[in-house]
DNA sequence: CGCATGGTTCGACCGGGACCGAAACGTCCG
DNA sequence: CGGACGTTTCGGTCCCGGTCGAACCATGCG
C-alpha cells in the first residue's frame, strides 16, 4: 500500500471530530469562549463522565486548551487552525445532499447573529461585510479580501487597530463561507476586531448557551449610523 | 441538551474522513486526478470489498463523484470544498503535538514538488507563489492574495487565460497552507491554471501512484528562464 | 459464446470505543 | 473540619462498524 502515514493522521484528528459528543463540544467553542466542563457535558448531552473523557481526548491531540480555574476547568479551542478546519466541516455538512431543516426558533436567532469563533456571521456578519466593501474599505475581489487605506482610516476611527506589521502569522482580513447565508462573511483579525468593538460598544450581547448574538438597540442605530445597515423588521434583531 | 442538528451532520462527515481507509482514498484523491476502485483499495490499504463500501458510502454523502467507464468506476473528490476540508485537517495533522516524522525517501520526492488537488504545492509550489510575489504579479497581502494587472497580462502571456467574469465562484488566487513547507502557495483558479499548464508545456510529470511531481529538463529551464527559479541541487528535482 | 477481469453484495466474525453508575479526588464554604 | 459541588477514574456492558472470504453481476476479449 502507500504512503500509509500522512492518511492516518488525518483520520486520527477526523475521527476525533466524527464523534457526535465532541463534534457538539467543538461547535459549542467554536463561539470562541472557555466553557467549564459541566457546561460542556450539557452542551455534549451526555453524562459528565463521558465529557470528562472527550474532553481528555480533545486535549491530548492537542484540539483543545485547558485552564485550571478553583474547581472548575475552562477548556477552549487550541488554535484558530481547528477553527478553520471545523469551519470547513461545517460547510461541507451544510452543502450536502439535502439535509433536513427543521429550521426552529432557536435557529432563526442563530441565522440573524452568531458568532464564528472570534468574529460575526449570520445576517449581521453578512451584512457588515457588504457595507465595508459597498464603502471601499475592503476589496472582496473573490471571495478574498484587502483593506484599503480609506478603510484602515474608517476601522481605525471605529476604534479597531489593525497595527501595522504586515508580517503578523494571523491574516488580516480572511473570508469565512458562511453556512447558512452561503456567503462570505469577514474574518481574521479585522472580523475579530469586528466583534470585540461591537461587544465594547455594547452594540451586541452574547445570548448564554448559544452562539447567538442579540443586537442592541444602540446596535441597531450605531450600526445604522456608522455602517448603513438598515434594521431588520423581524423580531429577533 | 443544546442544538444538536449542527454537531451530529458535522460529526457525520467527520467520521466518513475518520476511518483510515477512508483516509488514505481521498487523501490519494487530493491527487486531482480520477482513480479506479481497485488503485483506491490499494491505496486504502484493505481489500477490494471493503474498498467497495467505503466509497458507496462517501459517494453517498456526496464527497465523492463517480464515473463509469466501461468495466472500469472512477471515483473523484466531487468538490474543491472537499479538497478543502482535507487541506485544514491536513494542516492540524502537520501541526499536531509531535507527529512522528520517519521521513523516508519516497517523502523527499513530495516535499520537492506535488499536486494539491488542482495547484501545485510543495517547494515548486512555494516557488512559484514567491517568484510571482517579488515581481509584482501577485500580491500577497496577508496570506491571502490579488492578481495585478500587470500580473494579468504575465499570465496571459505565459498561456493561462484568468478569464474576466469577476463573480466566477471559484476564487482566482487562494492561498493553501503548505503542509510541509508551512508556508502559504497558490490555489484557486490561478493554482490550477499553473499546474495544468505546465503539464501541457511538459516542465512537470505526474509520479506515478503518487501525488508527487518530477520537474523535467525542460521544466528546469522554462521555471528558471521564465519565473527565476533556480533549479534545485538535490537529485527529485 | 465462454473465460478472464474489475467491481459489488452477502454473511459472519470480532475488536474498539461510547456510555453510564458508583466511587474517589480536589476545591471552596460555612 | 465536614459537607457540597465540580470533575475525573474505574469497571462493566453493549452495540456499531470495519474486515475478509466466497459468491454474484457486468463488461470486454478472443
Amino acid at each position: 500500500m502507500s504512503n500509509i502515514a500522512s492518511g492516518n493522521s488525518i483520520a486520527e484528528i477526523a475521527a476525533l471530530i466524527g464523534d457526535p459528543a465532541r463534534a457538539n463540544i467543538l461547535s459549542a467553542l467554536m463561539g470562541g469562549q472557555a466553557l467549564t466542563a459541566g457546561e460542556l457535558a450539557w452542551h455534549a448531552g451526555v453524562g459528565a463522565p463521558t465529557t470528562s473523557g472527550h474532553l481528555a481526548k480533545l486535549a491530548g491531540a492537542g484540539l483543545l486548551a485547558l485552564e485550571k480555574q478553583g474547581r472548575h476547568r475552562y477548556y477552549r479551542l487550541a488554535s484558530p487552525e481547528i477553527a478553520q478546519a471545523m469551519e470547513a466541516l461545517m460547510a461541507l455538512a451544510a452543502s450536502g445532499p439535502k439535509r433536513h431543516r427543521p429550521v426552529g426558533p432557536k435557529d432563526e436567532a442563530l441565522r440573524a447573529a452568531r458568532t464564528c469563533y472570534d468574529h460575526l456571521a449570520g445576517r449581521l456578519g453578512i451584512a457588515l461585510a457588504d457595507a465595508l466593501h459597498a464603502q471601499g474599505h475592503v476589496v472582496l475581489a473573490d471571495g478574498t479580501g484587502v483593506v484599503t487605506a480609506a478603510g484602515r482610516r474608517f476601522l481605525d476611527d471605529f476604534g479597531i487597530g489593525l497595527g501595522t506589521e504586515l508580517t503578523g502569522r494571523r491574516p488580516l482580513c480572511r473570508t469565512c463561507l458562511d453556512w447558512s447565508e452561503r456567503r462570505p462573511h469577514l474574518a481574521g483579525r479585522l472580523g475579530a476586531g469586528l466583534l470585540d468593538r461591537s461587544l465594547a460598544l455594547g452594540w451586541i450581547a452574547r445570548v448564554p448557551d448559544s452562539r447567538a448574538v442579540s443586537v442592541t438597540a444602540e446596535g441597531r442605530e450605531g450600526f445604522a449610523a456608522t455602517f448603513g445597515i438598515p434594521p431588520e423588521q423581524d423580531g429577533v434583531a
